[in-house]
DNA sequence: TTGCTCCTCACGTCACGTGAGGTGGC
DNA sequence: TTGCTCCTCACGTCACGTGAGGTGGC
C-alpha cells in the first residue's frame, strides 16, 4: 500500500489532485482509515492513475478522462474530437493573433475623411433579414437573395419610368428584439419619389428623401484600404476613422451608409463610408 | 453620448466587460449619472474600446491590455510576447497530444514480463545529484558529469584488481527535503566487495549486497519498446507493466533497476527494467 | 402605462495551488 | 521526541456569463 505522497510522486500527480479524483469518484483509494482519514492506494492502481495524468497533460477535461477509462467503446472517439477541438482552437487563435495585429495597425494608419455637401435625396431601397451572424450557413443564401432583389427593384424602377441619379449604396440596422437577425437595405437614388407603390418579389420596398445635409465620408477603394478588417464584430478602422470625426452631438444618429463608387465608365471600382453630420434647409 | 448597449452594439464588446473595465479603470464611461448610476460613452471612446476589443480576442490579458494602451512604448513588445508566448503553448499542447495519444496506446500494449531467480550480487556502484526537472539545463552536464564518474569507477574498480562480473545497472532514488533533486546511482557488479575503500573524483561511492533474490522484468531492446515514452512525470509503459506483477505486498520496495543488456560481443543493445520480487536464503 | 434597458449584487466556471490550523506516524 | 506527512476547510485563479430582484426612460 502507498500513501497519497509515494503515490503521486509514482503517477505523476499531485496530492491535491488525488484528493480532487477521489472526491469525484474518478479514482478512489483501495483504503480510507476511517479514523485519520488517510488515504492508501494500491500498486494496482498505477495504471489507471498514470492514464489520467497522461490524459491531463493532453488536456482532456477531467469528465472525459473518466468516460474514457470506463466505456472504452467510447475512447477512441473522444480522445478523436478533444485533439479535434484543440487544434480547431489552435487554428482560431493563430487566425486572431495575425488578424488582431493587422486590425491594430490599421486603427493606427492615418485614413483622410473628407466632407462634403449634398443636395435632398429621394430613394427607393429594398429590405432583406440577415442573420447577424456572419458564420451563419444561412449568410450565402441571404446575400444572393439580397442581391437578387436588389436587381430586380431595378428593374420595376426602370419599368416604373423612374429615374436612378447615381451608384447604390447599403445600410445596416437591428430589428428590435431580434439579436440574431438584423436588416439590410439596399437602397437606389432617384430623381423623384415614383408615384405609385412598387412591389419586389420576396422583398420589401421602402422608400424616402435623404434632407440636404453635410457629409463626412472614408473613401475604400483599393484592397489595402480594407487591410485589418479581419476582426470579427470589431468596428473597422474606417469606420473608427469616420466617428472620431464627428462630434458628439453629430454622432446622434451614427448610421454609416456604404455608397458604391463608379469609375468613369460606370464600373464598380469600391465603396464610401458616408455619415450624415448635419442636416441644411 | 452612448448608453451602454449602445456602446457595447457599436465596439463588439458586452455590457457586462463594459461594466468590468470601468470598474478595473481600462475603460471609464465619460459620464455616470450620479443618481441612476447610468454609464454614457462618448463616439470619441470608440477606438479604444475597439482596441480593447480586439485585443481580448487575441487572449491579451486584461492587464496588458491596459499597458499596450497607455504605454505605447512597450506597445509592440508586449504583443510580440504575448503572441511568442500563444505560440509555444500551441506548440507544447500539440506535443503533449501526440505523445499522449502514443502513451495511453503504450499502455494497451502487452508487455511481456519474465521472472528469473537471482544469486546475491557484490556491487559498487558512483552517487551523482541530477535536477529531478529534466528540463533543467543543468542535467546535461550532470549527464556528463555522471559518464566520467562511472568511467573513473571502472578505472579505479580494475586498478584496484576488483572484477567486474556483468553489465552495469542504475538506480534513482529521491533525497530527503529536497524535491528539486534526485539522486542516481550507477553500479558495476563484482566477483567479490574489494577489500579497501574505492575513491572516484567527482562522486561518493557506494558499495553492497545484492540479496539472492527473484525478480520481474522488462527487457527493452528496441526503438519500440520506448514508443509512448515521451510524457514527462508519467511512468513508462514497461513500469507500469511491471508493477503489476508485483503483488501489492511485494511491493513494498519498488525500487527499479535499469540494468544493460549486452550482444555476444559484449556491445550494449538495451536495457532491463527489474524489480525484486522476493528474497531467498 | 408598458416593455425595454440599465443598475447592483451574487454565484458559477475548471482543476487544481496555496496557505492555515491541526493531527498522525516512524 | 522531532520533523515530516497527511487531514480538512477556505480562498484565489481570469474574465466574464447568467440569473435575481429592482428601478429608470421613452
Amino acid at each position: 500500500m502507498l500513501t497519497i505522497g509515494q503515490f503521486a510522486q509514482a503517477t505523476g500527480l499531485t496530492a491535491k489532485a488525488l484528493r480532487l479524483y477521489d472526491e469525484t469518484g474518478l479514482l478512489e483509494p483501495a483504503e480510507v482509515d476511517p479514523v485519520t482519514g488517510y488515504r492508501r492506494y494500491e500498486v494496482s492502481q498505477v495504471r489507471r492513475a498514470a492514464q489520467v495524468a497522461v490524459m491531463r497533460r493532453m488536456g482532456v477535461p477531467l469528465e472525459d478522462v473518466g468516460r474514457v477509462l470506463d466505456q472504452p467503446d467510447a475512447a477512441e472517439q473522444l480522445l478523436d474530437r478533444h485533439a479535434e477541438g484543440v487544434r480547431r482552437r489552435h487554428a482560431a487563435e493563430e487566425a486572431a493573433l495575425v488578424a488582431g495585429r493587422a486590425q491594430l495597425a490599421a486603427y493606427e494608419r492615418d485614413v483622410p475623411v473628407e466632407h462634403r455637401r449634398a443636395p435632398a435625396q429621394p430613394w427607393a431601397g429594398v429590405v432583406v433579414d440577415v442573420p447577424a451572424d456572419p458564420e451563419d450557413e444561412a449568410a450565402d443564401l441571404t446575400d444572393e437573395a439580397a442581391e437578387q432583389a436588389f436587381s430586380r427593384l431595378w428593374s420595376t424602377l426602370t419599368a416604373a419610368g423612374a429615374q436612378v441619379t447615381g451608384p447604390w449604396w447599403t445600410t445596416m440596422r437591428t430589428v428590435d428584439g431580434h439579436d440574431d437577425r438584423v436588416q439590410l437595405v439596399l437602397s437606389w437614388p432617384l430623381a423623384a419619389l415614383p408615384e405609385s407603390e412598387l412591389g419586389v418579389e420576396g422583398a420589401r420596398v421602402e422608400t424616402g428623401v435623404l434632407p440636404e445635409r453635410t457629409e463626412a465620408l472614408v473613401r475604400l477603394l483599393h484592397a489595402e484600404d480594407h487591410a485589418g478588417d479581419g476582426v470579427e464584430g470589431v468596428p473597422t478602422a474606417a469606420v473608427v476613422h469616420l466617428l472620431e470625426q464627428l462630434g458628439d452631438d453629430e454622432a446622434l444618429d451614427t448610421q454609416v451608409r456604404q455608397v458604391g463608387v463608379l469609375d468613369e465608365q460606370g464600373a464598380p471600382v469600391g465603396v464610401e463610408l458616408v455619415v450624415t453630420t448635419a442636416v441644411h434647409g
